[in-house]
DNA sequence: TTTCATGTAACAACGTATGATACATGAAAC
DNA sequence: GTTTCATGTATCATACGTTGTTACATGAAA
């Protein structure tokens, strides 16, 4: 089946930006991801009117962080994308009469709402700092074995 | 997204072969399913392979289920459905060069795992007796709200 | 007024799930 | 033995969601 990867790819994007510290434009942030600058803009809209990035148009516009990444956490990136579905299984009829079905529907439905509740409070518990703090780890670390190029 | 519903379907169909008791043909079952014959020996084939169910060929033929109910698990089933991709949501890239991205992709797969090992852990938990049990209760309720119809 | 950048609609390409048709195989009934 | 019933399976058709692309409008700075 074929994944969604906005979340991943939003990600990605923002600590870019935050990296940066400057406004990015579109097209960069498409080269960034091996992607299309309209499929950026298409993604980062939710983004926008959810208040945490900001952007301009014309001469030195681009995208902009609006607020502190301590602040921001996995979980509101999820919402800000628009909160897809996070299950690639479900059931074959959602309100079925069969009582069969019903009960078959129960049993998965319950698995599955609390392994989304345990998703969204583990995204809830990482804001965007603590990934940047990863990843500049891992840019030490990696810098020690001699190699020094992080880019894309 | 377009959800996987076979272990939903497998599930349904499986109950309605114990509560049926003897063997029932692949027609019969698409009825139940409101799909194809050919749909359900596509997915019967798993349940064949692993040896929940066994099918014959030619008149009386069909499908009959092989094992206690009490020792099949949901788990059971997920497997004998191919153990299908649970997550609608994925990364952009698996292996990324990009320490950014590899540090988005950690925080991301660490939810995900805990949250897959938690709903197989569930899966495994709950047995078609289980299930069949849940059935019958909503059964007798159902009938003595005067309604006594549970086909499909 | 030209250039740069976002905003958005519309369409194409692609992958996966599901449905449908066709035909081969095997088993029971007659 | 031939007919009928049923599975086994390959192949194609359909539907749908994601992602990529093109085209054009809008707005801001040079």
């Amino acid at each position: 089946m074929k994944r969604n990867s906005r979340l991943s790819a939003i990600l990605h994007v923002i600590l870019h930006m935050a990296e940066r510290g400057k406004a990015m434009t579109s097209e960069e942030l498409a080269l960034c991801m091996q992607t299309n600058a309209v499929v950026v803009r298409r993604t980062m809209a939710g983004l926008r009117e959810a208040g945490f990035v900001t952007s301009q148009k014309g001469h030195g516009g681009g995208w902009v962080i609006a607020r502190d990444l301590r602040d921001i956490t996995l979980r509101d990136m999820y919402d800000a994308v628009g909160a897809p579905e996070m299950f690639a299984l479900g059931n074959r009829t959602e309100t079925p009469q069969c009582l069969v079905e019903q009960a078959v529907n129960q049993a998965l439905d319950g698995a599955f709402a609390e392994a989304e509740a345990l998703i969204i409070e583990r995204l809830g518990s990482v804001s965007l700092a603590d990934l940047a703090a990863d990843f500049h780890r891992r840019f030490a670390a990696h810098a020690q074995h001699g190699n020094s190029h992080h880019a894309t």
